[in-house]
DNA sequence: TAGTAACCGAGACGGTACGTCCCGTCTTTCC
DNA sequence: GGAAAGACGGGACGTACCGTCTCGGTTACTA
């Protein structure tokens, strides 16, 4: 979760950290980012409701920000992405899965904060990415490959070239449902998903 | 800048606001969004910035999600949308002009957060959208028309489903120029202006 | 009120205005002493209870203090002290006169208050002795004199042990029914100023 | 100081008040009122200058009223009644005992701000009779006992009776003491104390 | 089976910022 | 041309959290 100083050595002296206090400590993170948002989940309150010290908690996460990624980071790890048959029918299930996610009060709140916060902190922004982009993107690189070997789009041989357009495909897709969802503030439905994928997925498979 | 009751009826009695004031605590705002960031920014310290008392803030806004919103919102005024020609060369432009304002310290810091906070406050979100959001679909509706005229799209008829495609296409840009800038934290740059330009112009002529 | 419009003749033009003002401004001062005590009453409630501006207060009086000075002082010049044909009765008399007065809400919370920032202060101190404090010396004086042509008290020719002797009374008297009635908070009704006299009319009939 | 709810069970759970903190306060607050007296005494000044967060002081006090209350009371405990061999010498021994300690400059500005916020208040009058009426208040009934050893004042058997006769003493006295002090503001001095014994004395000797 | 080292809860600590209230002063406009 | 209305710079309020620091006590490995 946090720092595994010696994952082979795990005999440390003394009492040995609690794994239930870092569940319910998650756990009531998320529950408060539900009912109060990011600005007004306190430690203090998270502590109380996981009915865990703050000590606890300090002694695992070095603030809230760190908290709140992990707390949020394990609802991308139900993302997935079966194959429907065409590169249009996978873009679409993948933005329908990812607007899934982001609708849910916790992440909705709590996703842009931490972004914000980590235009300024090098070390966050790292842990957003490990913990919560790259679930994501990870989509976009299988679906890619599928489309490739269904022949929909053209193989890149070029490592280089193909991590770019990757990387861009990836911002396309999560920036604009990012975008309709939170700054927007209209539902990612079924309908928008077609409209959507119906402008990229021309230009998908004649590019790069 | 906060409300007028009745523009017409400027003869309130009492001192009248000093609109000084207002462009001395604006000015200091951006500054300490750029010195400090907006988690670090402090009403107290923006009023001493602008050598105004704290009072005197609070007359104006409701809070430090008003006050940055209002801040920022300024800046992106001088975003245009010179005809360069084509609906491709429109696209890059405007994209890079988007660009160039969000990675100003300022806005980069700023905007994320202030969307994160506008998910549980609708006064918020309504404010971020007139200041900031609506300004820059005005670009999207003016570059279609131009489009258009010149033949690149096709006219769409019924008004609805053209006001769809142009909040589609809205999500679309701005969404990805953010997330590449603000999430991916990587340039946007010409190289990437282009490339994005080219995923999502054939999809732009083709459809709707 | 503060304005009266209802005779009929509104007296629209003219001066006056300035007298009422007064009257209302003091008048508020003491509703507001009775409803909110001494450490509550604010200035700008004050004005705003007369119908009058903050600057119009500034303009007669200083501050808090010399304003509610000003305010309480009237009410001790309803004191006298009508002659019941004894010493002791006379003593009785103005104990329990002075107590009604300090039993009333905005005595008892002003007049501690003001005393204490008159320590700080001597033309408060000055302002208190000449508005409050002489009116009640002099029924010490008018009941003294009454007294030595009685021929209950011997004469005291040299006129500074006099006016010594009478300071100590004065202290005595109002000493003793103040820190009854606001120290000890007890009652000073009849029964107690008729033990208070007792304790004390001996020795003033033998003493200077 | 504050509240000892159960001597018995001395172990609370978590980290235990700072006594050296409590007296830092109380010396910090005596200051204070030295240096600026009763009103221009802030809870933030006190906090400061004895090296205290202002929540250190919260948790103690609930404002400057209990406060100052409690750092002016440890001043009422140097008063003693040494046997100076007869009534009128003992009663001169207080008053002068009792006035050294409201000539001071924090009790002479604290003492009648205090009582006059009791006036609104009564768990603050509670407060400062156990801490400082109640000392002196003592001091009588020591007296009367030791003058009625002597023979010098009749045993009173009714002890209602004998409790409202030293209630009455003691507002004569302190009540005396503290009007000439702070109202007529006077020096108490050795002739004015020996005034007021030979005023009182004759009558204590022969009431009740 | 005794030590010992790190854990745990509770809660006080020095701080920072909050948003509000009131101060006493200063415009501005109206009557 | 005096006074209402009200904005102004300023200071203190009492509160909420921050992240740190004792406390007394518990747990589990190691000697």
């Amino acid at each position: 979760m946090c720092s595994e100083p010696s994952p082979g050595r795990t005999a440390r002296p003394g009492r040995p950290r609690s794994a239930e206090a870092d569940a319910a400590i998650l756990l009531a993170t998320r529950q408060a980012l539900v009912e109060l948002g990011w600005s007004k989940l306190t430690m203090g309150d998270v502590a109380t409701r996981a009915g865990v010290a703050k000590t606890t908690l300090y002694r695992r996460w070095a603030g809230k920000n760190e908290l709140v990624v992990d707390a949020v980071a394990v609802l991308f790890d139900e993302l997935e992405l079966p194959d429907l048959g065409s590169l249009a029918a996978d873009v679409e299930g993948v933005v329908l899965q990812f607007a899934s996610i982001l609708q849910r009060p916790e992440t909705k709140t709590a996703l842009m904060a931490v972004v914000a916060e980590s235009t300024r902190d090098d070390a966050l922004r790292g842990r957003i990415r490990s913990a919560i982009v790259d679930r994501q993107k990870r989509l976009v690189l299988i679906g890619r490959e599928r489309a490739q070997v269904r022949g929909e789009i053209p193989y890149e041989a070029d490592a280089a070239l193909s991590a770019r357009h990757a990387d861009l495909i990836f911002d396309v897709v999560a920036g604009a449902v990012v975008h309709r969802a939170l700054v927007s503030a209209e539902p990612v439905d079924r309908e928008w998903a077609r409209d959507f994928t119906a402008l990229i997925c021309t230009g998908l498979q004649t590019t790069t």
